[in-house]
RNA sequence: GGGCAGGUACCCAAGUGGCCAAAGGGGGCAGACUGUAAAUCUGUUGCCAUCGGCUUCCAAGGUUCGAAUCCUUGCCUGCCCA
């Protein structure tokens, strides 16, 4: 097999889209004939401290590149992330402060590093170029595209016909995008498939600055937790790279059996064959452990599937609680009692007494594994005594006086 | 600048003087069940409380025995015209 096939094959995998195909390998064959990387730019907004899953889906890609010897740009868009990406959104994005965002940016960088080489990978910040872009340069950037042309996209169209707001500034976004390909000189830009626009308009943006154009790669998006949406720091359905182990476990767990396959297909490279065979809560199981062993080691990948075991599957009383509460003398009444409710809304795992009595009366609580379901039950606390309460199906508080 | 239509709970969305703490859906939570924090079914979803009370329907005023509902002003959004 040649080279240039065996970096194609490589590269070509998973991927949903290649625009073009040809330029691309006429790229690939330059860059092998003249001994010089190509540049592979993605980026990303830090609109969240955390990166997710989702995204890993494009730094695996990143990573395949790297492997082969391309030089790797990872681009946080720390100026991009004050404008909010507008694709597949239906409102406007709430703008980010400066210092937000660039405090995001920082955790981004010790994160993406569990998958790339830090040795071979430029990161750069698209405000190196867009922070002191002068209005009138501004301008001429936004001279590039039009209106009619925005409103194409589909995303843009329905907020229109809608009668749904669309601020000037959120045109802003893929040209700032497009431009940052020029600024970069890519050669080669990653997106998910909603990017595609965006990713385009660097191609539009090259050719118009005098550059030869990029070639677009698109991979496909990874749904989050709910299993329909995609995965999206805003839309609160994502799995953090830095979630604690057992959170991360756990949301792999809660995910549905269907979507359990695709998380296997788009995150791992195990045989699917095998996994349908397997029985679903082991294969889940297996996926939750691999995916935490990855970004926080093997022994942790074991540690939480063990707790998850004892957590939920045999119901047990966790090793660490999720609230340690010590009670004093002012928590409670005459006679050395407090009432159940009170001392739920005391652990704080609940917003409010209502939801206390609620989830009381529904038979959610626990003490010492008994289940209380009076909501006006009183309870006599003994010095120095531990009381385990279970509240609602995955919390746990230790309770104790010390008079 | 002019005209018109809107702003309801976490989200979407009914309600257009009392029967409204406010329909319905989504989401959340709980229970049952299970193979898991999956699926399914059921219940529940402002706050405080023993009956019952208190604060909500963009904001501030007003009309009324009584307002989410009517009036005034302001703020915000969309459309049409300029």
């Amino acid at each position: 097999m040649s080279e240039l096939s065996r970096q194609l094959e490589l590269i070509l995998r998973g991927v949903v889209e290649v625009i073009q195909r040809a330029e691309l390998e006429s790229k690939l064959t330059r860059s092998l004939k003249e001994n010089r990387p190509l540049r592979v730019k993605a980026g990303f907004d830090p609109t969240a401290p955390d990166l997710h899953l989702g995204h890993t889906v494009l730094i695996h890609k990143l990573k395949h590149f790297q492997e082969l010897g391309h030089q790797v740009i990872f681009l946080i868009g720390d100026f991009t992330g004050m404008i909010g990406d507008p694709t597949g959104q239906s409102d406007t994005r709430v703008a980010l402060s400066k210092e937000k965002v660039l405090e995001n940016a920082k955790t981004y960088e010790r994160q993406i590093f569990k998958i790339l080489d830090p040795a071979k990978t430029l990161v750069e910040f698209n405000s190196r170029w867009m922070g002191t872009m002068t209005a009138e340069g501004l301008i001429h950037l936004s001279a590039h595209s039009s209106v009619a042309r925005m409103l194409e996209r589909d995303d843009f169209h329905k907020r229109y016909h809608e009668q749904k707001p669309i601020s000037i500034h959120e045109f802003m976004y893929p040209l700032v995008q497009g431009y940052d390909s020029v600024a970069l000189k890519s050669d080669i830009e990653l997106g998910g498939t909603d990017q595609k626009f965006n990713l385009l308009m660097g191609r539009e943006l090259q050719r118009d600055y005098g550059q030869e154009p990029q070639v677009v790669i698109t991979m496909p998006l990874l749904e989050g937790t709910d299993g329909v949406k995609k995965m999206s720091k805003s839309q609160g359905n994502y799995i953090a790279l830095e979630d604690a182990p057992n959170d991360m476990f756990g949301k792999l767990m809660s995910v549905s059996d269907a979507l359990m396959l695709r998380y296997y297909e788009l995150l791992t490279t195990e045989d699917l064959a095998g996994v349908k065979a397997a029985h679903p809560m082991e294969a889940k199981q297996a996926l939750a452990a691999m995916i935490v062993a990855r970004y926080h080691g093997t022994e942790a990948g074991q540690q939480a599937r063990a707790a998850f075991q004892q957590k939920f599957s045999e119901r047990e009383f966790p090793a660490e609680p999720d609230v340690r509460l010590i009670l004093t003398l002012a928590d409670l009444r005459e006679g050395q009692t407090i009432g159940l409710v009170d001392l739920v809304a005391k652990t704080g795992l609940v917003p409010s007494k209502s939801e206390a009595r609620r989830l009381i009366v529904q038979g959610g609580l626990e003490v010492d594994e008994q289940k209380q379901s009076d909501a006006n039950a009183i309870l006599s606390i003994v010095t120095g005594q531990m009381y385990r309460l279970k509240v609602g199906r995955r919390k746990f508080a230790l309770v104790e006086f010390k008079g």
